[in-house]
DNA sequence: CAAACTACCTGACTGC
DNA sequence: TGCAGTCAGGTAGTTT
């Protein structure tokens, strides 16, 4: 699933393969690829036939293309999407089921394909904004953010009344973090994840967050986890942080730091994976 | 107003 | 072999 280094990762690829480039035709293959946009597919393609890509942008698993005259595309990778740079790939993707959206450029270089399985991935139309696109402006920044504030962040978490794991989850507290990361910030911060916000002092609130900022500067640097094989970078490639992974899909097999096997619970319709040891449930 | 819940979606997998 | 059921989960929208 892609959080916030994948989606870095990603945004990275289309900098460097679409930048300074000007789209020539755009082809919608799925209605459901383009979302609340008036006009529906048609004018999706329409809009931006001859507009040039001036920059990438990302905020938390947000990111956008930034097009000349101040619109920009607004896109999400949702649990399955991915932006793929053709050629490339063996088959001719004009037919491949999960083919959603093909950007072609007036360079006649390569192509930028829009694919998802699960489909709750889509892009959108809008106005960049100075900082964001209105859209997302309940987006709160990310730990890759220059303007990250760790201390800000320790506030806004202890300012909910929830479990911890759901504040880290809550995109408007701190953004990028999705389940498998939660999950991993919560381990090495030996913090169970039923644990109220409201119990964590300012210190423990600290270490879960830098743990978070720990365990996705270190994806990043690998490349983006690929535990999951839906997720590939703009060439197709998988990231190896799978590897690194101390809890999640880790059901069963020993905690790394002290033996006990890890546990798997249903939570917020997912799972969660700690170790029973390290990370004490809380008494309530 | 904030927190919690639900719909959305497809494909791999499980059990009978 | 077939098929119903389960699971994966980010977000917007709805309900509590």
């Amino acid at each position: 699933m892609p959080e916030l280094p994948e989606v870095e990762v990603v945004r990275r690829g289309l900098a460097v393969h679409t930048v300074g480039r000007r789209i020539g035709s755009v082809s919608v293959y799925s209605d459901r690829a383009v979302r609340r946009h008036l006009g529906g597919r048609t004018d999706f393609e329409g809009v931006l036939r001859g507009r040039q890509i001036q920059e990438i942008r990302r905020r938390g698993k947000y990111l956008w293309l930034v097009l000349d005259e101040g619109d920009a595309v607004l896109a999400h990778l949702g649990m399955s999407g991915q932006f793929r740079i053709g050629p490339g790939v063996a088959v001719d993707r004009v037919d491949h089921p999960h083919l959603r959206v093909r950007l072609r450029f007036d360079d006649g270089g390569p192509d930028v394909d829009f694919l998802d399985q699960r489909t709750f991935g889509g892009m959108s139309f809008v106005l960049a904004g100075a900082e964001l696109p209105e859209q997302i402006t309940h987006i709160a920044r990310d730990p890759l953010d220059p303007e990250f504030s760790l201390e800000a962040a320790v506030a806004a978490v202890r300012a909910k009344r929830t479990e911890i794991k759901r504040a880290l989850l809550d995109q408007t507290v701190i953004s990028g973090i999705g389940n498998i990361y939660a999950d991993e910030s919560l381990w090495r911060a030996r913090v169970h994840y039923l644990r109220p916000t409201a119990t964590l002092t300012r210190p423990v609130a600290r270490s879960v967050i830098e743990a978070a900022t720990a365990v996705m500067t270190e994806a990043l640097t690998a490349g983006g986890t690929s535990f999951d094989a839906l997720y590939v970078n703009v060439n197709g490639e998988s990231g190896y942080f799978d590897r690194e992974l101390d809890a999640y899909g880790r059901e069963g097999r020993p905690c790394r730091r002290c033996g006990t096997p890890i546990r798997r619970e249903p939570f917020m319709n997912r799972s969660s994976y700690f170790c029973p040891r390290c990370q004490r449930r809380p008494r309530r």
